[in-house]
DNA sequence: CTCGACTCCTGTTAGC
DNA sequence: TGCTAACAGGAGTCGA
């Protein structure tokens, strides 16, 4: 699904969208539209103009307009994105794979015949102009170690569900947090403030080395946990049964043996 | 402020 | 074969 690693992947994407002049809005799904944002105001602020850069922060893509305003975009779990009509990313894990035009959600298209488009079948993801981008943490693929470590190793609430906490550090996801603590380890219960300093540069490393691989190899879908995320799965490491539990309020997996 | 529980969305899959 | 219930997880809200 879409973590930090795809809306990067996206944002990149859709720098192929930048600069061209737009000349019609669809927005046909009201839901889909966030924090009293109308298709009518998307139609004010975008026609005519054209997208002068792709940012991110976490999971919230963001193209700011020519003019200044800002226009944020979240995929939730399914959503995809198309410019041109190619996907950012072919198969996304837990979406359909059905070609559904009722599924596209929002939609500008370009003076030259081309288009960017949101295609998200669940519906969890949305549109905003003028989104809060300071309500999210630092980002995680830039944020310092330092800063990291301030944000994420405190208190008694378990180190899995403080990863995924997008006001702390913002872009982790469930599998990039399984992946992350099951390559360093450390039991993803544990206390996010009780690890010692060997523990957490593990962490640390180790997520960045995560965010590396996924980027590289194309998706969070892509680790070594992953095809072990399933009732019954084994270790990839040392082939016991990975345990499975709720944590932080997601599906969580890890080993019994070499997690502590 | 912190934190867990709950809710939303709906296509897919497991199970009877 | 056909139906139903469980499942997936990002994000917002609410109450203790």
């Amino acid at each position: 699904m879409p973590e930090g690693v795809e809306i990067e992947l996206y944002r990149r994407w859709s720098e192929r969208a930048l600069d061209r002049t737009i000349t019609e809005v669809r927005a046909p799904d009201e839901w889909f539209l966030k924090d009293g944002t109308t298709e009518g105001q998307l139609r004010a602020v975008l026609t005519g103009r054209s997208f002068a850069a792709a940012r991110r922060r976490g999971k919230l893509l963001v193209l700011d307009v020519d003019t200044g305003e800002r226009l944020g975009l979240r995929f939730g779990m399914t959503g995809q994105l198309f410019v041109d009509g190619d996907a950012a990313i072919a198969e996304l894990e837990y979406s359909s794979r059905r070609d559904e035009p009722a599924w596209d959600r929002f939609a500008v298209a370009f003076d030259d015949g081309g288009e960017l488009r949101i295609r998200d079948p669940r519906r969890l993801g949305g549109v905003a102009l003028e989104p809060d981008e300071h309500a999210l943490g630092d980002d995680v693929f830039t944020i310092t170690p330092k800063r990291l470590g301030e944000r994420v190793f405190v208190g008694e609430v378990a180190l899995k569900a403080r990863l995924l906490d997008q006001q702390r550090v913002a872009g982790i996801g469930n599998l990039i947090a399984d992946e992350t603590l099951w390559r360093a380890s450390i039991d993803p219960a544990r206390p996010a403030g009780g690890l010692d300093g060997n523990e957490r540069r593990r962490v640390i490393r180790h997520l960045r080395r995560v965010l590396a691989d996924f980027v590289a190899d194309g998706g969070s879908h892509t680790g070594r946990l992953q095809p072990a995320r399933v009732r019954g799965g084994r270790c990839p490491r040392d082939g016991v049964e990975l345990l499975r539990r709720e944590i932080g309020g997601r599906t969580t997996y890890s080993c019994p043996h070499h997690q502590h």
